[in-house]
DNA sequence: CTGGATCCCTCACGATACTG
DNA sequence: CAGTATCGTGAGGGATCCAG
């Protein structure tokens, strides 16, 4: 049936058969955060049509990358979560990600985050070199999401929610990518009022270290 | 006319949008050894259409991740070669070509194997800390294709073409996979007469050490 | 011979509606 | 809630043709 292979006995292009096409690593990354039901991923990809993505899943699942599983609760619902092997995907997901961030424009009007999109990026861009010395409750507050990171000496637990004790708190109605990628320092983010914080603020500056985007390379010419 | 996005400001989603469309990431991985004309990137993927390849070719430079170049030699004639920019998803093709290649099936009557492909595979399976003590060349010859490695203590260095000083010359007309997976033993491979390898045979072993595909994670039972 | 452009056909994808 | 059914469109596949 695979008739739209890329016709050479090569590991990548075999990758590419199985997460190569449209949709599917985007429900992969969605899906490292644990266990989602269909209609979760329809929400976490507002674009995406209800047959498609069943297909895709269907094609995962073939493929060993996504398990689908009957939940406990409710009776008789269903779940999608990764195999071991399909949450191999992650650093290279993490690292596809973190590529793409450099070049990314700003945010068009229809684009959507999620909660998962927000952790995806603290993960992706969190530098455990430069928080070796920092030990930091972090909540953020990006339009209606809220979620949380604690960083503790170069190792990051990042997830949803709020936090009980937190040692700052980020609030913005904004994308924080400016602030990733260094085009607006933290000082200017809260003078412009772009940023709210509440807590240590010494903290803010710290987040910006750890958290980052390492800007495109430069070309230079031939 | 980006009319076919994701929809969601994420790192991943953009990245997918520049290098997720089909042939973008193939094409990428051949272009990572170096810049190649429009028809060796039509001879690495056989099945693409040269209309296709152009659209590609174009959208990546758009996006910059490839640079078109003209070439010294014929005059007039004109090459690809990856950006800064692109140059940054070696680690992701290789890490991706790796993980398709645990499961990758047998191939296929019509797949094509290239140069490129043998050193993608020899590059993203070889293991620097079991190369540690290793100083070695070896000489594959796959079918028509001759490539070389050249092993020193952790550090890989893989080329197209024959060696002159070789320590191992492996040939076969089958493929090198099940060698990598360790599906074939070497001592198999040689009595089974699909490998030949001359020179100091031990290294045979070493080789199937150094260069290794790791296989598949099993499933627990929920 | 390289580096494409053009045409046509097909199928995967996208939108919408509907069902157990 | 978790999908299937239907149908239109456009990207991809394949062959051919053309300019430098």
């Amino acid at each position: 049936m695979k008739t739209r292979s890329y016709g050479k006995y090569c590991g990548l292009a075999h990758a590419l058969d199985v997460v190569g096409e449209r949709w599917a690593l985007v429900l992969v990354s969605d899906l490292l955060r644990g266990p989602k039901r269909f209609t979760d991923l329809q929400r976490g990809q507002p674009r995406i049509p209800s047959n498609v993505l069943s297909a895709r899943l269907k094609e995962l699942e073939d493929a060993g990358v996504v398990r689908r599983r009957v939940l406990p609760r409710p009776p008789g619902g269903v779940g999608y979560e990764l195999t071991e092997y399909g949450r191999e995907l992650e650093d290279i997901v993490l690292h596809l990600g973190l590529w793409g961030a450099k070049s990314m424009p700003d945010p068009g009007p229809d684009d959507v985050v999620t909660a998962d999109t927000l952790l995806l990026a603290l993960r992706s861009t969190f530098r455990p070199e430069a928080a070796r010395e920092l030990r930091a409750n972090y909540e953020l507050r990006v339009g209606e999401i809220v979620v949380h990171a604690r960083v503790d000496h170069g190792v990051l637990e990042a997830d949803e929610g709020p936090l009980a004790a937190t040692d700052l708190v980020l609030e913005t109605d904004a994308s924080l990518h400016p602030l990733l990628t260094g085009e607006l320092s933290p000082t200017e983010a809260i003078e412009s009022g772009t940023v709210q914080v509440t807590g240590k603020r010494k903290l803010f500056a710290r987040f910006a270290e750890v958290f980052h985007i390492p800007p495109m390379p430069v070309e230079l010419p031939a």
